[in-house]
RNA sequence: GCCAAGGUGGCAGAGUCCGGCCGAACGCAGCGGCCUGCAGAGCCGCCCACCGCCGGUUCAAAUCCGGCCCUUGGCUCCA
């Protein structure tokens, strides 16, 4: 089965297909960078993650962009806020560092570039005129609209009719448009100071000397870029005048979406974009969560709380394209999916690397468990990235592994001993399917040389040395006293083994 | 009001495009058993679903068609 992918353009899901047998052009609607990133960006930015892996995973080479809006006046409302910064390029900046730094701690791929708009003004500045130029955009008062009655197919992503779009953009722009719904290409002047009012945070006032954005010369006189521009003029720039993969959040359909597709097509009558994308969004009780509505868990606060291969568990314990419920029960659940996944793969690894493995142990069960989970991952990936079916490939590996050593046991010294070639490959699928996930096992097994370890096998020796002589309650104290500092410890046949936090 | 997505067990969440293998996956919670000094982990087994409601098509529907109810998102900044 071929990768198919649902696609918002046609409602339908299609079987994918590039316009390059071997390159993929993915581009993703990054943030504006005027909030700390939240967990909902971290969701689509996984999902992102997954694609572009899995892409590469059937052999694609795939060209990722990603922009950074570092132009927009909710960044020049915080400017003086916090240490963020004395200038809109100072704010954007402060957030840029802090964006990258919490995309590397969830293990995402970087993506070729990182484009902002504060860079590619001259792109923009073209686009436009070519827009003005071929009739489909105006100057008015130092202000450039896109004239959406000029662009037939307006509406065609968001099912949207013309005239039941009643209007967008600020209120007194709208004297200033042929066509309510008409948006900004670019704007005269600097920020309305009305503008930094409304996105300031509650508790800041500017006083009479509201913060200044940045401005640029152009053909119209001093503006800004309006905010839909940037992303065709940057993914134009970067990737051509069609992308293959245009990816961003269900909340962006309209009106930027759409209005990217009008814009660019009216530019260049080129598709802007063969296959949309859109992810959709974490459900908090009843209400989605957003930047504005103030209801979100950072980035950072989650990693810090839960480590990166949770987080990632959880976050693709659905689908891209399907709502999240966000909930302490759900990301727990996810906390259990990974430790049984890094629980297998670890007893797998000890096994392994032990004189027990057999060259000659043959276990045709786990085998064939093992090709009938790739299998099934691949049909799930396949399937519009169905990373819950993906994970419960992933756990069938788990489990075949378990059984396996369950079936073994005590008894790898007599006639059986595991199945070595059975492990390996078991070991492998984990490391290369949880990989495509971005999950990463630590590799290395229990009684490692940190100095943790050190001190735990210390402990273990004592805890061991009262068992023996029957002081089952000191032993238990020093198990749970073990366990409250996040290391588990099992008993075994062998003696006990334990596992550090993740992190350690 | 208009546009879009969705309503599946106690929770969460696949399956719906391509009707039958769905008496409904995977996981969590719950219950038994094995193992264990105990616990956990693991293994084996079990419990819980008339798949929002009503009607239709069909030999056969969670899956197709029609109507209705409800939820969420978009129509203002938003992943």
């Amino acid at each position: 089965m071929t990768l198919h992918v649902t696609n918002t353009l046609t409602g339908e899901k299609e079987p994918f297909e590039p316009q390059d047998p071997e390159n993929v052009l993915l581009y993703y609607c990054g943030l504006t960078v005027s909030d700390p990133p939240h967990l909902g960006h971290a969701r689509s930015w996984v999902h992102v993650d997954v694609m572009h892996r899995w892409l590469e995973h059937l052999g694609y080479d795939v060209r990722h962009v990603e922009n950074f809006t570092d132009v927009n006046e909710k960044i020049v409302a915080r400017i003086g806020e916090d240490d963020l910064g004395e200038s809109e390029s100072e704010v954007a900046e402060t957030y840029i560092q802090r964006t990258i730094d919490d995309m590397r701690s969830l293990n995402l791929l970087r993506a070729e570039v990182y484009p902002r708009v504060s860079e590619h003004v001259p792109e923009v500045i073209d686009l436009v005129e070519t827009l003005i130029e071929k009739g489909y955009a105006y100057e008015s008062n130092g202000s450039v609209y896109f004239d959406v009655t000029r662009f037939e197919e307006y509406g065609k992503l968001s099912n949207q009719e013309l005239d039941e779009i009643e209007s967008q953009g600020d209120p007194d722009e709208r004297t200033e448009k042929r066509h309510p719904a008409d948006f900004a290409l670019w704007k005269a002047d600097g920020v309305d100071p009305d503008a930094i009012d409304e996105h300031s945070h509650e508790g800041v006032d500017h006083g009479d000397t509201p913060p200044e954005g940045l401005t640029w010369d152009s053909p119209w006189g001093e503006g800004r870029p309006g905010w839909h521009i940037e992303c065709s003029a940057m993914s134009m720039t970067h990737l051509g005048e069609t992308l293959d993969l245009h990816v961003g959040g269900r909340d962006l359909v309209f009106p930027h979406h759409e209005n990217e597709i009008a814009q660019s097509e009216a530019a260049t009558d080129q598709q802007f974009a063969n296959y949309w994308l859109h992810c959709e969004l974490f459900q908090m009780d009843d209400e989605k969560m957003s930047s504005s509505l103030g209801n979100f868990v950072t980035v950072d606060e989650a990693i810090d709380r839960w480590g990166t291969n949770v987080m990632r568990t959880f976050l693709t314990a659905g689908s891209y394209n399907s709502k999240q419920l966000y909930a302490n029960e759900t990301i727990a659940e996810a906390q259990e999916r990974w430790d049984q996944l890094e629980r297998a793969y670890e007893a797998a690894v000890d096994v392994l690397d032990s004189p027990q493995a057999s060259a000659k142990a043959t276990d045709e069960s786990l085998r064939d468990e093992i090709d009938s989970a790739r299998e099934a991952f691949a049909t799930a990936m396949n399937d519009d990235f169905n990373t819950r079916e993906a994970q419960s490939a992933l756990l069938s590996v788990a489990t075949a592994i378990n059984r396996h050593l369950e079936a073994i046991g005590g008894d790898a010294d007599g006639e059986g001993g595991y199945d070595y070639r059975g492990l390996r490959r078991a070991v492998e699928t984990l490391e290369e399917l949880g990989g495509v996930l971005g999950l990463s096992f630590r590799g290395e097994t229990t009684g490692t040389a940190t100095l943790a370890g050190d001190v735990v096998e210390l402990v273990l020796d004592v805890r061991e040395a009262e068992r023996d002589v029957g002081n089952y309650e000191r032993a238990d104290e020093l198990r749970d006293e073990l366990e409250a500092l996040g290391i588990e410890v099992q008993d075994t046949d062998e003696g006990a083994t334990y596992r550090l936090p993740s992190g350690e």
